[in-house]
RNA sequence: GCUGGUGUGGCGAAAUCGGCAGACGCAAGGGACUUAAAAUCCCUCGGUGGCAACACCGUACCGGUUCAAGUCCGGUCACCAGCACCA
């Protein structure tokens, strides 16, 4: 019995793997293509993370098992560089970013070549790259180009720590996704990309692939589609309408009063009329102090102020109305503002038990002096729609009649909103554009891109919210690429979204200096077959990157409509404590660490072992010995190896169910199990005493896509071959050679289990039972009973109903 | 509040279509080997009762369907994740 030695075992084939190149992809193959795309990490200074392990382990698996099936695999790896932590260490030490970022690259790297991934290693990107970043900005221009780009001067969700603007997909929950402290409202001119232009496509889209379905509905609600209409109040006594989005055009006469959002532009428009515009800009000072967090509370107790000298108008009867203030209404959504009907909405009717307004109901049904009647009805009090159904046509009929009385018309909106495209930061891609005076805004042309960042000494940020670029003269001040005119560049730079938004495109051809990648090789790897990534981008990377696919396939550059055909996720991996892994908590637990007392193998086949791969799942140091103690045992299989080129009679129904489970499973994602399986078969070959060559070789296939390393040796050891990720073939099994010839099968008597006995496995039911029947123990129960009911469940059990 | 999900031993977890609950691993206990420890190997391992064969109970809780329910149906509770005054 040898000790196998993992450090210089897993060296070797590592290095051996690299010189034949067997990960490289083939392009202009004849061959059956996979596409398998991990999540590129952010090469920060802290190195690999345990998560970043089992994020990747899952489809290297797939990976390895698709070669050996014969498949062209494409399993890429690469770098999302540009990004606020690097930038800070490099304010922090005085380095430059650049450096910063190839020194964590370099350490990946080497981490990542350490635990055996069969990435290849010649595709490798890093977005701060110029040759990769020119297309960035060249796909930026193609979407300003195609009006996709705009600017805008709103209300921004601003972060006061990273001091940069921040997208709504980055401040979720009003917190800054980077630094997760207290997102601000502020009133900035900024870029943003008019995503909601593919809010449609994106959701059409999600019904044409293999996404979780977890993970299609947060996309559906993140985009939030809803049909309604928009009505038009006049207001009384000047030119003006007041212009609303409903979903409940059937309410439209039970409307007491609106609200607009506090900044609304109408209230400055007609400031002259407002007699209390001294409450009104307190109101509006208030809310705004008040944090995104706050604002967008459910909060029972409204708060808002009548506009004294303003008063709309209802368009069905030419009721008046008051119009408010309030903040339960936002800027962002629909028009800004409303027609409340509190009758059937709670926030409109606690606002109007609030400020005693009228509460009309218009339908049938709820108790409205109690609470507000949001469920479906007859409609009443509502002129012509009255004695309808609320649903089924008054909502038809109501859009009608309001188009054809130019009242308003139906419509559609989306919670999405355009993506704020924008850092004030240094380490990001410069927004190719020219400020000219004459001109406006102007495009770099292509032939000048890359636009590279300057040199600069000083990386902070500016405290007026301006990028350090503005800072640079010989950056900023340029001529006008259509005038010539002295003109100013732009100095915001793009969001650390962009470059991640249409990597996997590269990897198809990341050496192409004509073309971000060339059509016919597009044509042939495209789509992704399977993408695997956390839940924590469903909503930001995900959405972004399949919306930047898809504009480029409206411009005929990529060949299918959806980017990625199959989407997984994997769980966390929790501490030890069972709690998040994080550096203050004292629990993360450091992947080099594992490798260098353990072995890639272990480390590898532990973080898909531990459990469910979707679900998180806690560290146990114990558990990695277990996975270890399972490698040894495979090493010492070489202790009782005989010869034979057929499985053996003892083994054989155990190899054939084997290699199905692994198989099948390893399809599934259960990982778990297809490792349990193994472990299995391990028990079994022991307790047989030997293991012929037949079945070593089917053991060290099957295991070789978790523990690539000791396969390799002992495939070469044994005298298989020389490699086995280059001559090897997934295995066969025979449906018919994985049962055995007899089986055990439980009887029950009246649904419990009195007995077993061991059957054929091909016995008929009339045999199975009379067998069950002759059972002692089962004789013994049925006797004095009459026998109701007899079944037989193939190769299971018997159950006999006796009363 | 809405959406998606989860709830099974001391722990991580298994269990196509409803068909023997707890595979596999960890921890624990006992034993072998050893001067000793580690490593390795063997045995036990959901609970209660029993010397035992065995019996009864047991998949968050209450109820239902069924010969048979962890699995299906109705209701309740707890936890996780995401969204959230979206009109």
């Amino acid at each position: 019995m040898s000790i196998y030695d993992f450090k210089q075992t897993e060296k070797k084939w590592q290095d051996r793997w690299e010189e034949k190149g067997v990960f490289h992809a083939k392009d202009n193959s004849d061959k059956k293509k996979f596409y398998g795309l991990i999540e590129f990490p952010y090469p920060s200074g802290a190195g690999m993370h345990v998560g970043h392990i089992k994020a990747y382990s899952g489809l290297e698996v797939v990976s390895r098992k698709r070669r050996l099936e014969g498949y062209n695999v494409l399993f890429p790896i690469g770098f999302d560089a540009y990004g606020l932590p690097t930038e800070n260490y490099a304010i922090k030490t005085g380095m430059h970013p650049r450096k910063v970022t190839d020194m964590n690259i370099e350490r990946f790297t080497s981490q990542l070549k350490k635990v055996g991934f069969s990435f290849d290693w010649t595709r490798v990107i890093d977005t701060t790259d110029e040759d990769y970043f020119r297309w960035t900005q060249w796909i930026f221009l193609k979407m300003f180009e195609n009006g996709l780009v705009f600017r805008d001067k709103t209300l921004v969700n601003y972060c006061p720590s990273c001091k940069v603007v921040l997208s709504n997909e980055d401040s979720q929950g009003g917190k800054c996704d980077i630094c997760h402290s207290e997102v601000v409202q502020k009133s900035k001119d900024v870029w943003y990309l008019r995503i909601t232009e593919y809010a449609d496509k994106l959701l059409e889209g999600l019904e044409k692939v293999d996404y979780p379905a977890n993970i299609k509905q947060q996309q559906v609600n993140w985009i939030g589609k809803s049909t309604g209409a928009f009505v038009n109040f006049s207001l009384k006594g000047v030119d003006e309408t007041l212009r609303i989005y409903t979903t409940r055009p059937d309410t439209l006469f039970g409307v007491t009063f609106m609200v607009m959002a506090p900044e609304h532009p109408i209230i400055d428009k007609y400031s002259s009329l407002i007699k209390n515009m001294d409450e009104i800009e307190a109101y509006r000072a208030d809310c705004a102090k008040k944090t995104e967090f706050e604002r967008t509370q459910l909060v029972k107790d409204k708060t808002g102020v009548r506009i004294d000298g303003i008063c709309a108008v209802n368009p069905l009867n030419g009721k008046e109305i008051p119009v408010y203030i309030s903040d339960y209404v936002m800027m962002g959504y629909g028009t800004g503002a409303i027609m409340a009907v509190p009758a059937h909405d709670e926030r409109d009717y606690d606002f109007a038990k609030k400020f005693g307004i009228d509460i009309i109901e218009v339908i049938k049904g709820g108790d409205i002096s109690k609470e507000a009647y949001t469920g479906d009805g007859e409609m009443v009090n509502s002129g012509f729609l009255n004695g309808l159904d609320n649903k089924k046509d008054s909502i038809a009929k109501m859009i009608e009649y309001l188009t054809e009385n130019k009242l308003g018309e139906g419509g559609v909106q989306y919670k999405m909103k355009d993506w704020a495209f924008n850092r004030q930061r240094y380490w990001g891609e410069p927004i190719p554009i020219v400020h000219c005076k004459n001109c406006g805004m102007v495009a770099v042309p292509y032939d000048e891109l890359p636009l590279k960042l300057p040199e600069v000494e000083n990386f902070e940020p500016g405290s007026d919210g301006e990028s350090p670029l503005a800072k640079i003269d010989s950056f900023v001040n340029c001529a006008c690429p259509k005038c010539g005119a002295p003109a100013k560049r732009e100095t915001d730079t793009m969001p650390q979204w962009a470059g991640s938004s249409w990597y996997f495109l590269r990897y198809i051809d990341p050496h192409n200096n004509e073309a971000f990648a060339d059509k016919e090789k597009l044509k042939y790897w495209l789509p992704v077959d399977w993408y695997n990534g956390g839940m924590e981008h469903v909503t930001r990377h995900l959405i972004y990157s399949r919306f930047w696919y898809k504009f480029l396939y409206d411009l005929g550059e990529v060949p299918y409509e959806e980017p990625y055909a199959k989407r997984s996720a994997q769980g966390l991996i929790l501490g030890p404590d069972g709690v998040k892994m994080s550096k203050s908590r004292g629990n993360v637990i450091d992947p080099n660490e594992v490798v260098d007392v353990y072995g890639a193998d272990v480390l590898r086949t532990y973080v898909l072992f531990m459990g469910d791969y979707e679900q998180a799942a806690p560290w146990s140091e114990s558990s990695v010995k277990g996975c270890k103690r399972f490698i040894d045992r495979v090493w010492n299989l070489q202790d009782i190896l005989t010869d034979g080129d057929e499985y053996s009679d003892a083994l054989s129904s155990s190899m054939h169910k084997t290699i199905k489970k692994v198989s099948e499973d390893i399809e599934q994602m259960k990982y778990n199990t297809a490792i349990a399986a193994l472990m299995t078969l391990l028990n079994k070959i022991y307790e047989v005493g030997s293991i012929n060559r037949a079945e070593l070789k089917t053991v060290l296939i099957l295991l070789n896509p978790f523990a690539p390393h000791i396969t390799e040796e002992m495939w070469e050891k044994c005298g298989y071959g020389e490699m086995l990720a280059a001559e090897a073939e997934w295995c066969g099994y025979d449906e018919s050679k994985c049962v055995d010839s007899t089986v055990e099968i439980a009887i029950q008597v009246n649904g419990k289990v009195r007995s077993r006995i061991n059957v054929a496995v091909d016995i008929s039911d009339a045999d199975a039972v009379a067998a069950a029947k002759a059972d002692e123990k089962v004789a013994a129960e049925i006797d004095g009973k009459n026998v109701i009911k007899e079944i037989y469940v193939k190769g299971k059990l018997v159950n006999i109903v006796a009363k």
